[in-house]
DNA sequence: CGGGGGCTTGAAACTGATCAAAACGCGTGG
DNA sequence: CCACGCGTTTTGATCAGTTTCAAGCCCCCG
């Protein structure tokens, strides 16, 4: 069912009426699960489907400078390749972390229910948007903050988008990611970046082991980091299925 | 005029009907000119319009630790706060570098048009799109290279940009930036960035004297800055004010 | 002609990279 | 169940790129 954790993703930014509700639940859409590492889209593709993430993790890669560097990390509810509908060609990589489910919805039948549909369209373009928000906040991440503040900052992102689909559980969350991706996501060696969790570590900021990562102390991480979630532009719900339906004033505490 | 800026813009990228641009003709606007470090819009602030850059720069930056950090640079037919239709809180400062002249348009204008025309909301869409492929390689750009082939790498996006809007002139191109304004927006210190320019100097790649930026040996710069224009997604035109109305498969070639 | 912002230069300090190797953990096959 | 093997994490030592601080210079604008 793409359709409910699509609808929440949306109804947790913009508002959606019940047509345009209705409308989504009526996608056409097949499902396809990929293993850890599993190269979901390459550069140069063209696909003609967009994908909704449905649960694991997707990372946009590219290798520049014989580096590879990660400039996206894509979690349940987003839409990694939707700007595929305007931009047709893939010019990065998109690969699986861990084991992940992906539903595909052909563009030929998103554009046409996109010019039916106004409010569907502002709701996708608003979701590109808070992608581009958060490109430019890793650009500040970067460009500003040295390793272990840029680490702890990717590291409350996670949190907060993981936490805003449900997916944090009391500060802990199930990270797939090795150190080495890190690294390639900071801008930083795996040497560096294991340097800088063992510091996190000793300063009892987070606990890190295996792929379960917890944040201890989560205000004095953020103030570490720098970390303020507002260029997410998210609602934190209840959870990924439970969309605001028949509440009257859900997000009336955010407005 | 900001409609031949901007529909200039949206035709080197995507196709409008004659319906499409005629709508574009009948906005409403206001211009305003800025001088050197004028804001225009502050963190925090709710614009009700939106702008279009009709010559100058702006850049868009926010202080991060005590460090002014750039996340964008907008140049002529680009839209600094277009994202503000769907995210009203500006979360960064935009500020003139050297004079400029925007030109609004409201919101309250923008709106019902787009619900009109379905082909304007792909144009300006598509345009959003694009500045967040441009993020990402800002991302890749401050993660993977070093300093040369960094600002290397951002002159040659430079140049490019403004070759697509016809302000590119036999390689030369006015820059109103201090050597400053790239430091903060390439996550160098000032210094560095001095010697890196020089650096490049030596190398017989670039001039900078004053205002004026002329790229010697394009191709040698484009490979030490490991450039690739694709991520701009754009298509040379003969100029800003030549748009290709005239012709029945314009877009054609891109289908 | 004066002032000041921007550019340039030098030296020292530091952050993070690189190289190399060892320890660890975990899934697989014997 | 144990041994193997490989990918990941950890550690140490050395090195390089970049920052920082401080001062001088140039040039443009007023």
């Amino acid at each position: 069912m793409p359709h409910q954790v699509l609808i929440a993703r949306l109804l947790a930014g913009a508002g959606l009426t019940e047509q345009d509700q209705a409308r989504l639940r009526s996608m056409p859409h097949t499902s396809r699960t990929f293993k850890n590492r599993d190269i979901v889209l390459r550069q140069g593709d063209t696909p003609v489907q967009c994908a909704v993430v449905m649960s694991g993790c997707l990372i946009r890669q590219r290798v520049v400078r014989e580096r590879n560097q990660i400039s996206s990390f894509y979690l349940p509810g987003d839409m990694p390749d939707l700007h595929t509908l305007h931009l047709p060609v893939m010019d990065h990589e998109l690969c699986s972390v861990g084991t992940s489910t992906l539903a595909f919805i052909p563009h030929s039948h998103l554009r046409p229910m996109l010019i039916d549909f106004p409010g569907l369209t502002n709701a996708l373009w608003r979701e590109t948007l808070v992608h581009a928000a958060i490109h430019r906040e890793w650009v500040e991440n970067l460009g500003s903050r040295r390793a272990l503040p840029r680490v702890a900052h990717l590291l409350c992102e996670l949190a907060t988008r993981l936490e805003v689909v449900g997916l944090l559980e009391d500060g802990s969350f199930r990270l797939p990611f090795t150190q080495q991706d890190f690294a390639e996501a900071c801008g930083l060696s795996t040497v560096h970046i294991n340097r800088t969790i063992q510091e996190l570590r000793r300063m009892n900021l987070i606990e890190w082991r295996g792929h379960t990562v917890s944040l201890l102390r989560r205000k004095e991480l953020e103030t570490v980091a720098d970390f303020s979630p507002d260029y997410l532009h998210a609602f934190k719900v209840a959870g990924p299925l439970h969309g605001r339906s028949k509440g009257i004033s859900d997000q009336s505490a955010m407005a």
